[in-house]
Order: C-alpha cells, then structure tokens, then sequence
DNA sequence: ATTACGAATATGTCTATACATAAACGCAGA
DNA sequence: TCTGCGTTTATGTATAGACATATTCGTAAT
C-alpha cells in the first residue's frame, strides 16, 4: 500500500497525460477529492499545491483548479564534464590552458553580461583533451570583480570550468547553442576539416545579480552532440 | 510582513547560493528552525520537502539535512513555435508540406524509438518559411499506433508539431542537439550554401512508455540559435 | 443597463498533535 | 575486536481545525 499523497498524485497525472483531462478542464475542488479519498484537506492541498508548482495544474482561489496549458516547449540538456565522462569511459583526459591573460572586457561582451565598459575579466582559452584528440576548445570569461581567487589560481589540477562550479555558487544561467563553420585556426585547434559544422555551447552565470563567468565551448560537429531526457512530472 | 514559509525558504536559498552554507553544510534540524522562527514543525517541513524536491538540499531520516552535491550541469534550451515567433515579430508565417507517406518503421528508427520493426508511420517533410526565407526543415515520424487520427489529418492549419502538441499529451521527452554540414539537398531546400553549418535539434516523445512522435529539425546556423535561461530554485 | 457592495466560496497559510519509519547509535554478548 | 539488537532520533505522512484573502456572484442602488 502506497501513500495516500502518492496515490492522489499518480491519479491526477495520469488523467491529466492520458488527455482525460485536456488543458482547461476543471479539476475537482479539494473537497471533493478530500471526500473521493476520505482524508483531510491538508493532504489534497499539498498534492495539488505541489502539481501547480511543477506546471502541471492552475490555481485561482474561488474560481477553482484547472489542467495548465501546454507550457512553451523546452529541451533539457545534459552539458558533460570531460573529467567525469572520461574516467567512466576508461579513457584518458587532459586539458592544455592555451592562452591566459587579463583585459578590460572589450565592448561586444559587456553588451552580453551588463557589465560596465573596463571591468577586468580573467580570460581563458582551453583545450579540452582525449585520448590525445582534442575534444572541445574552451574561451572563458571570469570575472575578477565577483571572483577575485581566479587571479591567483594556475589551473593546474582541475580546467577552469570545474574550479569554477566546485567554489562559485550561481543563482541565474543563460545558455545559447549555435552551430558554425570551423574557421582556420579552430580547425588547427580541433584538428578538424576547415569548414568542418561545429556545435558552440555558450553558457553565461550570475550571482544574484553579480555576473561571474561566459564559457564558450566549440565542439566538432563530428564527435560531439548535447543529449537530455525529460519528464514533466518529475 | 511576507509569508513565513516564503521569509524560510527565502533565507536557506540565499545561505545556500551565496556559498555560506556550502554543498555538503548540515542544515539545522527542523526542531532548531521551529526555535529560530517560532513556527511549528509542519511549516518547516514543508519548507525543506519543497527545496528537497527542486534538489537544494537532501534529507535523510536520522541523520539530517544536508546542502546538494551540485548536480550535473543542464541547460534548458525554448523551442520557438514558428507561428507564434512569426505573429511577435510581425512577419508573415507559412509551411509546406513537401512529402508525406505512410511507411513501416526503417531498421535505424526502430532501434532509436524501442519500437518493433515493421510498425506504420506516417513520415511528414515540412519546409517553414518567414518571409520567404526557409526557416527550417522538418522530418517527422509519427506512431500511427498511438495517434491513429495522423492518418486522417491534412496538416493544412497547423504544421505537424503544433497539431500534435494541441492534440497529442506526452510524458517523456529526449532531445539530441548537433550540428552538421548541410548536404546538397539540404543545402538547396533551405537557400544555404553546401557545407554551411546547421544546427540539428532531433525530439522524441513517449506517452506513458508509447513512443509518439521523432522529429528532426534543420535549422540553418547563420538564421537560428537556441536559447535558455535557467535559475536552479525558481 | 450599469455600477457598487456585500456574501459566498475555493484556495493559501499555519498550528498542534499523532504515529510511522529509516538510519545511526550504543550497548551487550560472543 | 566484531556482531547483533534494541533504542533513539530526525524526517515522512497525515489529521482536524482555524483564520486569511482573492475572486466571483448575486443583489441592491443608481
């Protein structure tokens, strides 16, 4: 015997995925699931407050519970980390800090972060490394204001993006995946064809607020794709 | 004066993201935060169930609450429906529906979709053009065992993703994202030079274990991009 | 017909209490 | 030292009741 909370749950979603219960449909009120299910209001208010929370289910007191609209369609992706793929793989992972340097952010991404004109950034560029092929090309934006501890680390043990995630709690990200044609010098980089489709994840973190980092990866097109499942429920 | 359960949960989330409280940190015991705020456990406990479930934290019986290992990176990307796009920017939408067929599933899209071989689908290619420039280039499978109304449909209103969303619930979805060079026909029906970049967004979807439908979008890499905002508690 | 206002109602938040259950702890016995 | 078992503890689930509040609806006044 399952949970009472389990059982209302599974009841309504599977009405409402099943198309018995189409967009706009009126669900019963939490008094009369309360009597459907013989138990106390509390238990329904959780169950529905809980589906409303994931999406599924619209609220408005007095007027009652409807099935929400189909939200606008997304895809979750899964953005690998090399270190972790690489050991599960059995395969060898290295990364080679190409460039390093500290500039004033150049006009193009101030515009993109909203950061003012002149603020210092740590900039990066790394290439991510297996089995001797070079796997992604890394160009990476810190911002020295928000993290000032980058200065002094040498990535040496871990790539920038790993040191990051593992120390600089974010609030907000923006991502942006494109597809481009490998110009010459990534096609050296990446040892690809010139010319060759490549895929460009660019992904940008905030800290209430505070901008923290912009990486953008180039992926060859022919070894490389983002890949994510998703429920709605889950 | 705000809600209790807001004012919590408000002051957790900014411990947790400001990197005070950091992954692995104990999280007081629901008894000390009933103290501290002069409410009663249930108040609490729905507090930590709630950030429990977006995956802040992680409980357990005895021994406590603890901030989360940050979880594997994602990205959550929108999908644009053409039509509504279209309709904000103020330019004029349409779609042609250049080839469709009802054929057994191919020994490929068997393996992808779990489906046994043989099974009927409709297959739809649908060019979507903006002002007379193509947009993007669709090939879709449909599961003419799960929506045998496909077979009748003219797609003559909407275009096959926008009829299936509206009609069709779905529980599971997986996205793969890559990026090719365009192929002479690909190249042609999209006016895009052959070998330009293009970004391949490839979605499938199951209703409660049923596979409904595989789509496989073109969209040219100097036109399209995807984009995503994303904040880990909202 | 239109507007204003009060009553009805469904959801939102919170309390105090109860019992269930998984997991860690500590103690006793081998 | 190790093992097994009962105890303790923090969370998980549920209840019955209370009051708050946003909306809707019907009615009365304009």
């Amino acid at each position: 015997m399952k949970h009472l909370h389990q059982r209302i749950r599974d009841d309504i979603e599977a009405r409402i995925m099943s198309g018995e219960w189409a967009p706009g449909h009126r669900i019963p009120f939490e008094h009369e699931l309360m009597t459907e299910y013989g138990c106390s209001r509390m238990t329904v208010n959780k169950v529905l407050s809980t589906l409303a929370a994931n999406g599924l289910i619209t609220r408005r007191r007095r007027a009652g519970t409807v099935v929400a609209e189909p939200s606008n369609q997304q895809a979750v992706l899964q953005i690998q980390d090399f270190a972790l793929e690489a050991a599960r793989a059995g395969v060898e992972y290295r990364f080679k800090v190409l460039h390093r340097s500290i500039e004033p952010i150049d006009a193009a991404a101030a515009q993109r972060t909203g950061l003012p004109a002149g603020t210092l950034m740590l900039c990066l560029s790394t290439l991510h490394i297996m089995d001797d092929v070079p796997q992604a090309f890394e160009q990476r934006l810190i911002n020295l204001a928000t993290v000032p501890e980058a200065d002094k680390e040498t990535f040496k043990e871990d790539p920038p993006g790993t040191w990051l995630l593992r120390r600089v709690p974010w609030t907000d990200a923006e991502h942006i995946v494109r597809s481009v044609n490998a110009d010459g010098p990534m096609a050296k980089r990446l040892q690809i064809q010139s010319g060759a489709a490549c895929l460009v994840l660019e992904r940008r973190t905030w800290q209430a607020g505070a901008f923290v980092t912009e990486a953008r990866l180039t992926y060859p097109g022919d070894r490389h794709q983002l890949v994510g499942r998703f429920s709605p429920t889950a």
